[in-house]
DNA sequence: TTATAAATGTGATATAAATCACACGCTTGT
DNA sequence: ACAAGCGTGTGATTTATATCACATTTATAA
């Protein structure tokens, strides 16, 4: 983590990495914020949040990717999903049991903003629109573990694939070419697969001239036929 | 559907019924939903919700056990949850595109009460109170469906048929002997596995003395064994 | 009651994907 | 510049679980 002596002065009210949620405050509710939070950042790599830990403070991602995982019991690493700004990490965990259920990683470099959870829980119970605000994320984060879920458990590899490269192109990237923020095996990970599988599925995919593929940086060539194989396996 | 004309008079305010939620608001509030809603039954077997329809109206479920369930593309079902009494169905639904993500049927002969969404969205707006324990119950299906997932996705099926019988056991039924309220078919849905993989697991346990099975009445005989089988794999 | 359908158990076989094994780049640091 | 170590591709093998096929039991209905 890189220490930020200038963390206090964060300016909330006027702050351009601002929730929706936090939006619909009032000035005085926005103020008890700035009086209540930290900015900081991390740097790639960095884990943010272990699993398992208690949570004293919310973490709201102001820029960069951050990837939610958790480790199984054989160590193995499945990743939940790729969180990207405007988002407060952990929202679940915070409304059960005060304990930390996902890991966070870094995955570039990120700044965020630490709320004290009181003060968050506070604000949920003085204006029922900001809860509302939330409760649509936490709901829409929800519904988005379940298409992953029914993708992993019902689809075979080349539809669990073509998911996943649907998912960064659409929802994180929004263009269809990118760079994959991380290694083929946490792009396995994310979906589910050995690392060689989904290499292979990788490759079948160039070979066929659907994707175009320069180590990290992927191209989709023929977007129809990715959405056929998703919904065929 | 059974029709039930005296629905009308349901008394929220004194019901015995009430979520956790509602035992919240204000007896103002109350009134209101009174006065939206609509209570009735649904028999065993009865689908209440179809995926894909529009919400209208939130069903809480006052009595009765209930299939949270999807079918994936080659019609094969998938149960998400058993979902008991005193449980408002679909919140992240609600909460989304006001779109069912997920059918509903029921398992039991089963009593509701259908609020308004409209109604139901109001409370949330003006008592942050009652949006908090909205925010909790979705919060910890959010988790709850996590931990499924987790089971399904990285333990082998002799794990994973322990984790469910623990399931029926502490969460749904809290005793150590209980009848299946659905086929093997459904059972072998709930997590994820072919209905002949879903016996053979069972006759496995039952013969090493695990379980005490007959027809759908299971009683666990040796809990510390299913849990090591839990956590094992 | 009897007939018909649905649910269940169980062996044999097929198969998708993991695991194993190893070679070939790239970094990274001394 | 070289070694050491990750990250990556790719073939051969293994394995867990689904699928198939069929017998048996249990429900449902006429």
């Amino acid at each position: 983590m890189i220490s930020d002596f200038s963390a206090k002065l964060n300016t909330c009210r006027d702050c351009s990495e601002k929730s929706c949620a936090a939006a619909i405050l009032h000035a005085r509710e926005i103020d008890l914020i700035r009086e209540n939070s930290r900015a900081t950042e991390f740097r790639k790599g960095d884990i943010m949040v272990h699993a398992g830990s208690m949570t004293s403070h919310i973490i709201y991602l102001k820029s960069g990717l951050v990837k939610e995982y958790v480790k199984g019991a054989n160590e193995k690493e499945q990743i939940l999903q790729i969180v990207s700004k405007f988002t407060y990490l952990g929202l679940p965990s915070l409304f059960g049991d005060r304990v930390n259920h996902y890991s966070y990683a870094a995955l570039t470099d990120v700044t965020v903003c630490y709320i004290d959870v009181n003060i968050f829980n506070q604000l949920i119970r003085d204006n029922g629109n900001f809860a509302y605000e939330i409760l649509i994320s936490v709901s829409r984060d929800s519904l988005n573990n379940f298409h992953r879920f029914m993708s992993q458990s019902q689809k075979k590899i080349f539809g669990r694939v073509a998911d996943a490269i649907i998912y960064f192109s659409k929802i994180i990237f929004e263009q269809e070419s990118f760079e994959l923020p991380f290694t083929r095996q946490e792009f396995a990970d994310l979906i589910g697969l050995s690392r060689e599988s989904a290499t292979r599925v990788l490759t079948k995919f160039k070979d066929d001239g659907i994707l175009s593929i320069d180590g990290r940086n992927i191209s989709i060539l023929n977007p129809e036929m990715l959405i056929q194989i998703s919904k065929h396996g």
